[in-house]
DNA sequence: AATGAATGAGAATTCATTCAT
DNA sequence: AATGAATGAATTCTCATTCAT
């Protein structure tokens, strides 16, 4: 990235250079988590992005480029501050939980990012290169944080000794749910959800799905 | 659907005849399911179907009207068995639950029929009328449904008390999320998911989050 | 082929289907003859061939196959009749190759099978493999037929030995010129040829370059 | 052209800023006999003499005027050297006609300046002004100083008293013609021909077809 | 003079829809 | 009812041209 001291230095024109291509990422997710990529248009990617059809072009070399790009750069990155959570946590770990399913929400689920995950439920049979590396890059690696939580309950005696992987993926359905939902039904006004009430209520059910016997708080 | 006492007494081209919408419908259904509305093309809806693509419009009038009766004809009927089942079930809450998604999973969510939610999931932006109607059809239901067992459970003191609303969501959304991998990512060979033991993961975990304190069962 | 029987038990717009290909064909021939590949718009091949420009992609995947399937089409037939001349032809060998000349200008020089050349001429660097085939298909075998006619000249003391390779490109050159010209100057009306003229003149010219000394014909 | 000693008195980035007409005409001339002019992309042309695309248009009003200016840059100049040489020439007119063609060739064949007539003949039909400005300056003086030197052997008894205007143009031909191959098929490495092999044959064959009877030289 | 980012008209291509048979 | 050829509007993509710096 340019540093801001280079940024200055730069003819007005010439820092839109940079800042272009973030601004048409940033247009095409919008428009194509709500829109699906067939029906996203790129003169409107393009419109949203305050430049003409051309400008696209020289960012961008097509539309599945584009694509490749959203996905890319909305990636998730490796979630470092997670880990380190996770290392460093002395409490519960249902508290652990807790907290890493808040942050998940702060810094993802609500956020645009989210979105991605509903473009690739949706377009991954259109680009299975492309759901391949969001799966290794970001599912896997998301699953692996939660398993390492619950392998931390279990061996800590705080949770009782399940399937983590499947436990892993009962967990994250319910918080990629919300943000289908989020982006598809809840954009037409149907059915809004609390997402604070929902993950509240997650992770209160978790609590107690994941409790050893005997350890009852109420 | 034609009676199968009704299709024994044509002749078998006149039953092909009668049989036709219902074959479009299923193709336009696999197509839209793993393409996406906009992808999907009538030409391979047609051939899929084994007709001519000028014969789709026979029967329905345009794509648009297509997809509409994709998502009437499979949206799921009103689940009068597991009315009947709340209404004279007699053992513990959180087996009636166990039966209820199990039943699910039979009837819906191991069908094609749960296609239809990963298209509504996609798909909502694009056609809100039709989103209304499917939440108004299906997802309000089901819900009432779920939310009759959570009732049930409290009111025999089965289940503690929790807020009902929210708690369907949560149960629901693990439901959907498989399937909805089922249909995307899996559908590209990546990280199979065994949905017995996902489901019996999630059912595990609702019973125990749902246990009232004190009556800890092993 | 279809057989005229055939196609006369045929609804009149399926017999359409057998003709467009051909009208389509020369409809694109002469507009890239007469523009180049690059500046031929396909609407304008659609319309000269009374379609619209959709139809023109029942027929041809894109441009590009449109390109072959011109040259392809055009491209000169075996030249048995040529071939058989020469089995069979008892006079002089000078007489021969004015008979060949002659027949080349009847039946590809003064048609527009001619522009095929002045196609790959202007094209061959685009489409260096069409380039490569055509000149298999046409070139080297056009050009062996006239090594025959020299060989023949040379065995029969008719000729004077010379180097068969380059005299066969020697006598060629002027021939293609000719139509080059047809389809370049004169299509702007610059400085007309009497093809039959220039023809004339040529073989002339070539019937006393290769005479063998002391065969002087006045 | 700026002459050498108006050069070496200029500051070299001077000198450079003379030379950019020149060296985009020459990038220009390149690309448009091997591509054509429809397919030939300004960028390329200005990439391939070293400046941006911008700065074509400070000395070329557009793609057409460029077009035009690098026929005329490369038209070839009156050829003086031939008329002078036709002039005080005094051996045999075949040996006159020998040393026209060989001076062609090492001043105009084998040289860029033979692209131009490649260029003519694919494009003349898109451009008829220039064809015809090309035809008035080019053609036509050429035709003018072959036909003299055949009326010069005539009028000699040298040679043979033959149609004037179509000699010169069969002459012509595959003189233009070796170009075009070499600029064309050629540039796929098809078919290699030999220039000089090629013009000998000529000239050998012209030498013979003109020759006066009962002048036979072995 | 030089640059290169931005533009938008224009061409290729796709596909839902129509309609003669 | 069924067909599939034909259509043309809509979309992607290209590239000559402009213009602020």
């Amino acid at each position: 990235m340019t540093s801001l001291v280079e940024a200055r230095n730069k003819p007005r024109w010439e820092r839109r250079k940079d800042a272009r291509p973030q601004e048409l990422l940033e247009a095409a997710l919008d428009l194509f988590v709500e829109r699906g990529y067939a029906a996203t248009r790129l003169d409107e990617v393009a419109a949203r992005a305050g430049v003409s059809k051309g400008t696209l072009y020289l960012y961008f070399e097509n539309k599945e480029e584009l694509f490749k790009a959203v996905v890319r750069a909305n990636m998730v990155p490796p979630l470092a501050d997670a880990e380190e959570l996770i290392n460093t946590f002395e409490g519960h770990s249902s508290e652990l939980l807790r907290q890493c399913i808040d942050g998940w929400w702060q810094c993802i689920g609500a956020t645009k990012l989210s979105g991605i995950s509903k473009l690739m439920m949706a377009e991954s049979g259109n680009f299975p290169d492309v759901a391949r590396f969001y799966h290794e890059e970001v599912v896997s690696r998301g699953g692996a944080l939660l398993a390492r939580i619950i392998e931390r309950g279990v061996a800590l005696d705080e949770f009782r000794p399940v399937d983590t992987t499947m436990a892993t993926r009962v967990i994250i359905a319910p918080m990629l749910m919300l943000t289908m939902w989020r982006h598809s039904l809840h954009a037409c006004h149907l059915d809004p959800i609390d997402p604070d009430a929902f993950l509240d209520c997650l992770v209160d059910l978790l609590t107690r799905g994941f409790e050893t016997p005997g350890s009852r708080s109420t």
